[in-house]
RNA sequence: GGUGAUGUAGCUCAGUUGGUUAGAGCGGCGGACUCAUAACCCGCAGGUCGGUGGUUCAAAUCCACCCAUCACCA
């Protein structure tokens, strides 16, 4: 398989379609559209799809307290997710849901390919009860006293005190929390998928690049304590697909999310003449799957997930890439802080390439959380967008339009510096690859110094002033155009809106990877305008005091 | 409680397989310039690398324990 021309398909995370997208959302987001980009940017055939996320008991409880059902609920968020994304330039190729017929239909298949394979088991298991709601709880909806310390109205499998965990039925004085009434024991019949069939599978799988190290060191918990089977049936009621064969089983939504990128292609491929689903799910598949997740839910995705594929004779993903979560000022999002920023707020007071640089500056390819410090991205941005990458364009355009009409010289100042510039393609495009934007970013950065100490050697300004070195001020000004051109090649991934800014400015066709070969010379480009204006830290005040006000 | 990750200058972060006086950007201070969105250029000052103990000729880098933060525990 030749690594450079097979097809791509990649995934980020279905957001839970039961609030609204915000800046922690972002980092996954952003991080994969950078990605998706820079492959398409380097001429791969690069499919992006996602979804909302839109079954569980947590859905269709809310939908019932705010008096609508479930589904309209889920529709309602599935199209502010789309809006929302789609205005942070997170270009997806489908947008979908996983309460779609295409995920019933292939959730269906699953099941019954793994009942063929005798992978699936029933048996009955005692589970808390709430007799007057009339539900069975899941352990984050009882409430107690922690048995190991003794604290107070903590939740039924850990306690946020001491950070013991156990099982409901160890929780003293235990509540629903939905009526309040204590909830007694009753048994039910449940569906298990066998995951422990798997374990050669899974354990060669994550051994062989499929995750990073310090991922797959974390999966060694799993392993070390042997793999058991997973509960995939949730009782009535519940907001999901019914199990074929049963009154009043549905499968757990952790089964169906997942499935949710098949459906989301799926229902991609039934739109689009030139894509062939059983191409990128049939065992063996020449495409390559890529997962962005969050490190939160690794297990699903490095686990059940790769099990239930091969169980269900699908191809197995290529990699899964995990990240961290995201803090704000240090602290963990918290609405009482004034630190839980939505998108749609962010977006009321601040643009979005902002935000994409800023993750960009912070995003390596390993798990650790990032901070956005919102004094750091103001200095951040304005110092590295405006002060130092936007300037070499401004700096250089008034002199061409001025002096020389517009219109660039046929010859590089510099040949030397420009092929220093390009040449740093080679550790850029793997620091892309290899989702180390961070080192990336550094290196565009270190280019945009050399770029600016490069037109305060020739000094310009001085040159235009002297008759006999007036003509040479065109040559330095069109050097200093197209290393411009070069970083915001480099940059478009992260920069689509301000690369596309450029290609107007310069007159040029929409950029590629492959233009790094060619400079621009003898043509004529547009007057400049300010392609970006500086973070006003007013607007980041103004947005944190919207945050503090009580909703 | 268990497992994994993280903890380096005021802030945000780099530091390859342990090896000369621990680096960058921003901020601060000083200088220079005036083409540029008070931007840019040159220079300076800032750190006992979370803590304790250990291995080694030599540790931010390896080992043990501890502390703090984040995540997970089907």
């Amino acid at each position: 398989m030749d690594k450079h021309t097979s097809k791509i398909l990649v995934t980020s995370g279905l957001p839970y379609a039961n609030g609204p997208i915000h800046l922690g959302h972002l980092v996954e987001y952003i991080q994969t559209d950078i990605w998706v980009r820079f492959q398409r940017l380097r001429g791969r055939d690069c499919i992006f799809v996602c979804g909302s996320d839109a079954h569980g008991t947590p859905i269709m409880l809310q939908a019932r307290e705010e008096g609508i059902s479930a589904e309209e609920m889920v529709v309602t968020y599935q199209q502010e997710h789309q809006r929302d994304l789609g205005r942070f330039m997170v270009e997806f190729d489908n947008f979908y849901t996983t309460h779609s017929e295409e995920n019933r239909e292939l959730v269906e298949e699953i099941y019954h390919r793994l009942t063929e394979r005798n992978l699936i088991e029933r048996r009955v298991i005692e589970q808390a009860y709430d007799e007057e709601a009339g539900m069975f709880l899941p352990d984050r909806f009882i409430r107690g006293t922690c048995p190991v310390c003794g604290a107070e109205d903590q939740y039924g499998d850990s306690c946020e005190v001491c950070g013991a965990t156990y099982s409901p039925g160890e929780i003293r004085d235990p509540k629903s929390i939905l009526s309040g009434a204590p909830p007694v024991l009753k048994e039910s019949e449940h569906v298990f998928f066998r995951l422990g069939e798997f374990e050669a599978m899974l354990k060669n799988w994550t051994a062989n690049g499929a995750v990073d190290t310090g991922v797959a060191r974390k999966l060694d918990e799993w392993f070390d304590a042997g793999l058991r089977d997973w509960d995939i049936s949730r009782d009535a009621p519940y907001f999901g697909f019914q199990i074929p064969d049963t009154e009043d089983k549905f499968f757990y939504v952790w089964l169906d999310a997942p499935v949710g990128y098949l459906a989301s292609f799926k229902n991609l491929c039934d739109s689009r003449t030139d894509l062939n689903f059983e191409e990128y799910f049939e065992p063996g598949s020449q495409t390559e799957l890529y997962h962005f997740i969050g490190k939160d839910i690794i297990y699903f995705h490095a686990l059940f997930w790769p099990a239930v594929l091969e169980g269900a004779k699908y191809r197995l993903p290529t990699a899964i890439f995990a990240h961290g979560f995201l803090t704000v000022n240090g602290q963990k999002m918290s609405k009482s802080r004034g630190t839980f920023i939505s998108a749609a707020a962010y977006l009321e007071h601040l643009d979005p390439e902002y935000l994409r640089y800023y993750y960009a500056v912070k995003l390596g390819s390993g798990i650790e959380d990032i901070d956005l410090n919102l004094d750091d991205f103001v200095a951040r941005t304005n110092s590295d967008l405006v002060g130092k990458l936007v300037n070499i364009a401004s700096r250089c355009a008034g002199f061409i339009s001025k002096n020389f009409d517009g219109r660039l010289s046929d010859q590089l100042e510099n040949p030397a510096l420009q092929e220093e510039f390009v040449n740093a393609a080679v550790s850029i495009e793997a620091c892309y690859e290899h989702r180390q934007y961070s080192k990336a970013t550094r290196e565009i950065m270190k280019l945009a110094d050399r770029a600016n100490q490069y037109i305060d050697e020739r000094k310009p300004w001085v040159l235009a002033r002297n008759e006999k070195t007036a003509a040479e001020v065109q040559n330095v000004c069109t050097q200093g155009l197209n290393l411009f051109r070069v970083l915001m090649i480099y940059l478009k991934p992260v920069l689509p809106e301000l690369a596309k800014k450029t290609e107007e400015f310069l007159g040029i066709d929409a950029l590629s990877w492959a233009d790094l070969a060619e400079p621009v010379l003898g043509r004529s480009i547009q007057p400049y305008r300010p392609m970006m204006l500086r973070v006003d830290d007013k607007a980041v005040s103004a947005l944190v005091e919207a945050l503090q006000e009580p909703a």
